[in-house]
DNA sequence: GTGAAAGCGCTAACAT
DNA sequence: ATGTTAGCGCTTTCAC
């Protein structure tokens, strides 16, 4: 009574052969006589039978095992979008690995072949390099998405695109210029004229995009641009822009994601600055937490659902994974000024 | 040159058995002669072999899967366990699988089931009820770790104990009356009078730990204490305990986690209360994130690194699970008064 | 030191 | 409708 009950013990007490035992697991590939079910149902039931998924996987050719690969899990963006994604995965049957590479590409590398070990059924990347090394990808055949890897000319929001070195390999990055360009486009609504950026490392081509976008708006609105200001994309980073953003005397700023922002207004609470009154701030791929901050942070969104909706389509070959964009919004909270109004703001077309 | 290589392929590449392939890739269990270790070795990066771990498990009976499950991805604290967890398992060459149970008690049975049919090797859990329904698990012969499952007389910290039930159950769970009494000791020290507690749910076992060493401390120092503010361990419902601080004429408050005292931080600057001048507030289990709140969240902490450790240890039967007490201090930032230091305050004995 | 072969638990093509 | 059986890729005992 130890050793844990096999598909053999079933068949056996149910007196069917195993193959019946499988197809009554699996609702098929073959048809069983309703009384044979009951027969075999019952004796899983009383051996407290478990199917092993490993043994059923090495046979079938296939895992039930997607995995997530990302920079920073403690990332509230990135925790929210692996919940979104194990919501999804779990939906379809599937079950979530995840991976952190900590920012170091030898560590993602590592990490990426213990995945293929695994033989996982489907990977979704973010990537620490842009563009990232595909080639370990490439040799497996494992359906991919890549996170943060802009791919051709921009796009209207988020879309699934196929992605060349070879099939299978899809893109699904939101238009950061755009959302660039939404975040300052609602300063300048404000009245704000002196729009800083708080943007990410240099040469980062996403935190570039961002800027892009901030340009494009501020050259529409006939408004001087200052240089952008290069920060990691962290709380500390955020916070250390504070210096740069009052020596540009800003009355408004753009932040790039939602740890800069924080850190940004955290480092204006502590310099007596007060927001929105005196500087107003906006951020980027904003996350449920920034309505907690004080004040409330005034975000662009793209909320993880849809993204981690958008990325299991496309693993699973659902339909049609270039579709709809996912259209990135505004959500207008209190630090760029519009009070306590939590309005959602919809953008129209570029 | 499409199959993948397998391990025949290589076998017959180098000329040899499959056998001493295997004990190459492992390392044993036998030796090899140098010469034909290398022979076996240039075939294999000849060919690109990457061993499948399914196979492996499979023949081998055990897998490389570790597994966690949690309530809420997004909440920080857990999603900050999820990173360090992650780091921890990988070094050991295993690979983590996460659930999120969206705090249903059915849903997590659900999980829990897949991750029994992956054959995980061990599982950490962090469970919605208390006391969790171990049945599941104790069938299956699967080494846990529970946590926030209080269990037998409070301790002294966190530390790994065996649970009833079968051995191979262990918990690791934060002494969270100590922490309610080092929260509440802090703002006792800062000479405040009136000191409220936003407590967890009514009737959750571990939000009436925290009230305990909250009532403790209070009664110690001979402080009156109210009715606990029962509220969701969210940052709504933080948020949300205002108007009952504020009629109580608080003039501190003890936030029962990190998200409720975000939270509550954020309702006491909407009613434009000062913090920490009109009333001091310090939160449960910070994180990283605690040090950009405006103003910054004084916090009780066990830092996830620390207890992850303890995790793994546990589950790799390393030396002394349940050894020497992870001891949960103070960081003292700007809410409770104590300005922008932040240094760390050591906690005495009991 | 190395090879042959019997499993690990399950799937599915092929029989009946 | 159900039984038989050959794999899936690997580990490991047992021979040599």
């Amino acid at each position: 009574m130890s050793r844990k009950p096999t598909r053999d013990d079933v068949a056996r007490l149910a007196g069917t052969s195993t193959a019946v035992v499988s197809y009554v697991v699996n609702g098929g590939p073959r048809r069983v006589r309703e009384e044979t079910r009951q027969r075999v149902l019952r004796a899983i039931g009383e051996l407290g039978y478990r199917p092993n998924a490993l043994a059923k996987s090495l046979s079938h050719g296939r895992t039930d095992l997607y995995a997530l690969l990302v920079p920073d899990l403690a990332n509230p963006y990135l925790a929210a979008l692996a919940q979104a994604l194990e919501h999804e995965f779990f939906a379809r049957g599937k079950v979530l690995l995840v991976g952190d590479s900590h920012d170091d590409p030898d560590r993602e590398t590592l990490i990426l072949e213990a995945f293929l070990r695994q033989q996982i059924a489907g990977l979704v990347w973010y990537g620490v390099n842009q563009p990232l090394p595909l080639d370990l990808l490439e040799e497996s055949h494992v359906p991919a998405v890549l996170l943060n890897q802009p791919t051709g000319p921009p796009q209207n929001g988020s879309r699934a695109v196929g992605l060349s070195g070879r099939p299978g390999i899809w893109s699904v990055s939101a238009d950061e210029r755009l959302e660039g360009r939404l975040a300052t486009e609602h300063l300048v609504d404000h009245g704000r004229r002196t729009i800083a950026i708080v943007a990410g490392p240099n040469g980062r081509r996403n935190a570039r995009e961002r800027v892009r976008g901030w340009e494009k708006a501020l050259r529409r609105a006939d408004l001087p641009s200052s240089a952008p200001i290069h920060v990691p994309f962290t709380r500390e980073g955020g916070r250390a822009s504070v210096d740069h953003v009052l020596e540009l005397g800003a009355d408004a700023v753009v932040a790039s994601n939602e740890m800069q922002a924080i850190g940004l207004l955290n480092g204006l609470h502590l310099r007596g600055v007060r927001v929105p009154e005196d500087v107003a701030v906006i951020g980027i791929n904003g996350t449920p937490l920034a309505e907690y901050a004080s004040p409330s942070l005034s975000m662009v969104e793209m909320p993880a659902p849809a993204v981690a909706d958008r990325i299991a389509r496309a693993l699973n070959g659902e339909g049609d994974a270039g579709g709809a964009a996912i259209a990135p919004y505004v959500v207008a909270r209190a630090s760029c000024g519009c009070g306590d109004v939590s309005e959602r703001i919809e953008d129209g077309a570029p």
